[in-house]
DNA sequence: TCTAATTTGTGCGTATGTATG
DNA sequence: GCATACATACGCACAAATTAG
């Protein structure tokens, strides 16, 4: 069945390779069929064992077949074509995820296969999602999100294997990364709107969940603190009545549906009377009550620029910037 | 009984023990239940006296069976905690996903597993996807969008596994499903706001991708005939120029924003002039122009539909109703 | 319960050819 | 020419799992 040339260009564990690939293109080989044992390949084709796993692992790690100890190797998938799989590890499904999620694939290529978890924000399903999937991938993007002390899962990952996303922390500084300098980059955007920030007293920034990250908060209190501004972190609205003179930042839209809503019913002015500034552009935000100001990052570009650093292999730690865009709302 | 198959990569007494908690599972073996010898199965499948010991021990270890010296062994819990496993398929990663994924997960309990994958749209895919994960999922809920003779994958699947979402096609009659009745839903909307639909000259379907369900365009123009409507279908919004008297129907928002932004162009007022209808609900429609007149079904309702009938076995059609809310933009 | 055969998984040492600077 | 790194290939040893008898 498989065929072994000596003194031919083709090393002859990529020789093992192509004959089962071809078993499988011709449907000799089946999904679930068992192949010859590592032993006997060697004894057949007077090879070294080593020789015969190196074959094995690569056709493993495309997912193309399985191993199980004691018994032997088995046919997992005939989908052939897949060189590379990714583990991509997301926080929560959302709609942002689609932009990055989608040019992430494009300007990959067909070939890679990515499978996409999420641990939502909980601490063990982050572990276990990682201990779990071990060794079958060829690359782990993970998203740790807000959670603490990530590196002590990631750290049993082979360490070129992985890339940070969105959100890095101090204990993950070694590994290659595209994020978000969410402090810095609140603190740039507010001062580039200084200008427009100064006719209101009071700035709120709306915090009902623990999913938003750290440093935006340190960013809105350091930016009030130095520019002397009242400034009071919300962890809910319910009670909440708008005035004249607040200005709210609002990282997530049921929240700013309910400021919007409350100003109405005060009669004040967006953009006049108080002030918004929404987290994350969506279509809608360029129109809604003439315009919000938002604070967003391009998903695209970061999806785009995560495929790139994996098929070049760049280590680096990249900050995907982030933007400010005033409209009506400010 | 209890079945064993030779060269597969599951462990022979692996088989034994996956049996015996399926049998209780499925209700067949209850507690204090007499299961078949050791020599019994030994004999039956011709295996090792100690590949069905290995099996019994590990039962015996987990509690699930007792052993009577002298007489045989008994079931003795019921309580097989076996993580299950969930094989999701979508079509795409979009906005309207998150409801019904996080209601599904909700309210499926914590100890169940779900795995996501997506097709794409793409049929070559979709069969992939199904063939490459046959056998290693407990409950296979699959969305087959618009896709045409999809049971030629699924039938492949085991029929009591296999749960349909979304849309349902009339090969797919068979499973249980929960979904939209797209035509209908379209029917019986656009009639129940006839009166508001009578003001405009034009019906305008808006069709630029091919990823709306067939009976959304069937319903249209059953309705728009019945009622003698003038009526087209739309795969461009670039050349076109809304006019008074004009409605139009959009699936996609990236769409419903190009109208919203040409209607204010040519001073059109909304809800007068021109008519919006849009679907699927999002949480700024209702403040946006006055408010979006929407048409849209609950997708917290379906993942939490689909959880019951996963969790229960129910084996029935359901259809998630669809809904008008009539806002400012008919 | 014990022994034996087979299989995968892992680690270590060695050797050769090739590409790089 | 030399040092180095990397891919390829071979050999040996031991651990752990599976299965048979």
């Amino acid at each position: 069945m498989i065929k072994i040339k000596s003194n031919i260009g083709i090393p002859k564990y990529k020789q093992i390779i192509n004959s089962v690939e071809e078993l499988i293109i011709s449907g000799r080989l089946k999904k679930g069929d068992q192949i010859p044992s590592i032993n006997h390949i060697k004894k057949q084709h007077n090879l070294s064992r080593d020789t015969v796993l190196t074959a094995f692992n690569e056709l493993k790690n495309r997912g193309i077949i399985q191993s199980v100890v004691g018994k032997g190797y088995y046919i997992s998938s005939e989908n052939i074509s897949v060189t590379q799989k990714i583990f991509l590890l997301f926080d929560e499904l959302n709609s942002f995820k689609e932009d990055l999620y989608n040019s992430f694939l494009e300007n990959l290529g067909s070939d890679i296969q990515v499978d996409i978890y999420f641990h939502h924000f909980n601490r063990s399903s982050f572990s276990k999602l990682i201990l779990e999937n071990i060794g079958d991938y060829n690359y782990y993007v993970i998203m740790p999100a807000n959670l603490e002390q990530t590196n002590n899962d990631i750290k049993n990952l082979p360490n070129e294997k992985v890339y940070i996303l969105d959100q890095i922390h101090d204990d993950l500084l070694e590994y290659p990364a595209i994020y978000q300098n969410f402090k810095n980059a609140l603190l740039n955007n507010l001062n580039e709107a200084k200008h427009l920030i100064e006719k209101y007293k009071n700035l709120f920034f709306v915090n009902t969940s623990n999913k938003q990250p750290q440093g935006i908060l340190t960013g809105f209190s350091e930016f009030c603190k130095t520019n002397n501004f009242e400034h009071a972190i919300l962890n809910t609205l319910k009670d909440r009545i708008p005035d004249t003179g607040d200005l709210y930042i609002i990282p997530d839209d049921k929240n700013l549906l309910r400021i919007i809503k409350k100003a109405r019913e005060s009669q004040l002015c967006l953009g006049k009377d108080i002030g918004i500034i929404s987290y994350n552009d969506t279509l809608l935000k360029e129109i809604v009550e003439g315009g919000i100001t938002t604070i967003s990052t391009d998903f695209n570009a970061m999806g785009k620029r995560l495929a790139e650093m994996i098929l070049n292999k760049e280590n680096a730690q990249i900050e995907n910037p982030n933007s400010l865009i005033i409209r009506n709302s400010l």
